[in-house]
RNA sequence: GCCCCUCUAGCUCAAUUGGCAGAGCAACGGACUCUUAAUCCGCAGGUUCUGGGUUCGAGUCCCAGGGGGGGUACCA
């Protein structure tokens, strides 16, 4: 039954799109169900037989068969697509139903129903068009080929891409279960500034903006992190933010300028819980949201199951390319070493910089199944505590799963004369043309001066984690917007 | 940034060696009371991404520019 003051059913919309309920001051009736609850429902109802119940859904008409006295329409809503059954003799309005062009949305109300071939259906009782399209729909078995069109109307592309559906539902619900798997452990969601007077927090270039009333230049955040530990040191035990970052770098199938970022920051903690804590809510993820801990990816097998392997960069280089690499090696070695791959070194690079490159270069893509690489030289790390055993290398991980950085964590560097230090050696490297080096951020010295207790963070880059469990081999597929040149 | 590939009707794609730009779907007109990408008949649809050039003749070859994709560099 339509509500008072709705359009009569059949009544086409108005060009402006308003739809004759207006007069009622908007008010609209949601549909009572959606294409699955009557699949679910009625799933086994015999061919040719009325189920006595009445149904009103809404959704895209996405196929239309009209046979003279009897049209069959196929209506697309959020949870899948159900038939509609539109016989002449009771459709109100038959001939207008029939003119409806695919892409239109409907709402249709009537008893659903199997047709003499069996297949489940909503019969058109009483129907109303609620938004017509004035584009032609993309072919309605090819759907649409082209990537520039599909990234650049997604909203297009949500409706003929059932792929493109599956991996956004995917993304939401990943989401949700990392923030309620998060809660369960006692983590507390936060918010922190994205305008940053000192983008910290990370090796990158920002974007720059500027505020008018203070007239000072802004950035957008390369990372959450140095607000996140300033409210582990107002107490916040346990603390996570998953945001967007933006790095004004170039892009790639595995690189976007803006990108969301989960990173979380746990007191009384070190890098191995962190490995611990990065393993269960991946392998928890794949569970829950692909089924297995073994997926493929790039039709190749990926296991995520048992205990990640870890092995330093060092172990990592030495197998790579056969040879054992040390802070001690020599530099020219070192350099000639990075020649070889093709790296453009730089003067003012030390031993750690250069056998990180080399790392990076020559190994990190080939690591196949999960692995933590552990050990990275404090002189590529300026926010993590070095190894107590270890001068010059820190307690810091990168999780590499078919060979992409998925995670980055660290034991945090809590001492504020060291961090201060670490700061100064940044700057230094700015001073030598590394525009992406770290500012000295007197504010978070202070704050450490407060005293920050032994701590571990973790950062997981979520759109590479939706492309590894949804198998996108593009970072656009599991952006619902990527960014891409504007139009004209 | 650089390198390679690509761009034809609203959508998906053809077009032989450089020789009249075509098909299916969508749209439009018609037939059809159980279809499943409905079917059948008919009709219409084009700045071949843009601008130059070579040629009797360019969708096709050459140059420049634009969009997109991939690779590479930087990075997560």
């Amino acid at each position: 039954m339509a509500a008072p003051g709705m359009a009569a059913a059949g009544e086409r919309v108005s060009e402006s799109g308003v739809s004759g309920s207006s007069a009622s001051g908007g008010s609209y009736n949601p549909p009572s169900h959606t294409a699955a609850n009557i699949i679910s429902q009625h799933g086994n109802l015999e061919a040719g037989t009325e189920s006595g119940e009445t149904a009103k859904i809404a959704g895209r008409l996405m196929l239309r068969r009209v046979q003279g006295k009897v049209a069959f329409g196929t209506l697309q809503d959020s949870t899948g697509r159900i038939q509609v059954f539109a016989p002449a003799q009771s459709t109100p309005s038959f001939e207008e139903f029939c003119e409806c062009s695919i892409g239109d949305w409907l709402e249709v109300e009537g008893e659903i129903m199997t047709t003499r071939r069996g297949e489940l259906s909503v019969r058109v009782d009483r129907w109303q068009l609620l938004a017509s399209t004035r584009h032609p729909f993309p072919d309605k078995w090819h759907g649409l080929a082209d990537t520039d069109t599909r990234y650049r109307r997604r909203y297009l592309d949500l409706w003929v891409t059932e792929e493109t559906r599956a991996t956004f539902n995917l993304r939401s619900k990943l989401s949700s279960h990392i923030r309620r798997w998060l809660e369960d452990r006692g983590y507390q969601e936060v918010e922190t500034p994205i305008l940053h007077a000192i983008a910290g927090g990370a090796h990158a270039k920002p974007f720059v903006t500027h505020h008018e009333a203070l007239d000072c230049d802004l950035y957008l955040r390369v990372a959450p992190e140095l607000y996140l530990k300033r409210l582990v040191v107002g107490g916040m035990e346990r603390v996570f933010e998953m945001g967007r970052v933006f790095r004004n770098e170039g892009l790639s199938p595995r690189h976007n300028p803006e990108f969301t970022l989960l990173e979380l920051y746990a007191a009384y903690s070190d890098y191995t819980h962190m490995m611990m804590l990065s393993q269960e809510l991946i392998q928890h993820l794949a569970r829950t949201l692909v089924g297995s801990e073994q997926l493929i990816y790039n039709g190749r097998e990926l296991n995520l199951g048992g205990d990640w392997c870890r092995v330093s960069m060092l172990d990592v280089i030495a197998e790579g390319i056969q040879e054992h690499l040390s802070l001690e090696t020599p530099r020219d070695r070192l350099v000639e070493l990075a020649q070889k791959y093709d790296i453009e070194t730089q003067d003012w690079w030390g031993p750690g910089k250069l056998i990180c490159e080399i790392y990076e270069k020559t190994c990190e893509a080939d690591i196949w199944e999960p692995t933590f690489v552990v050990d990275y030289p404090s002189e590529v790390s300026p926010l993590a505590m070095e190894c107590p055993d270890k001068p010059g290398w820190t307690q810091r991980f990168e999780l590499i799963i078919a060979g992409r950085e998925v995670a980055n964590a660290f034991s945090e560097l809590v001492d504020p004369g060291e961090q201060r230090s670490r700061f100064e050696a940044q700057n230094a490297n700015r001073e030598h043309g590394d525009v992406e080096a770290m500012l000295i951020d007197e504010d978070y010295l202070r704050a450490l001066e407060y005293g920050m207790p032994p701590t571990g963070g973790l950062g997981i880059g979520i759109d590479r984690l939706v492309a590894l469990l949804a198998d996108c081999q593009s970072l656009r597929d599991v952006l619902l917007f990527p960014t891409l040149r504007p139009e004209d």
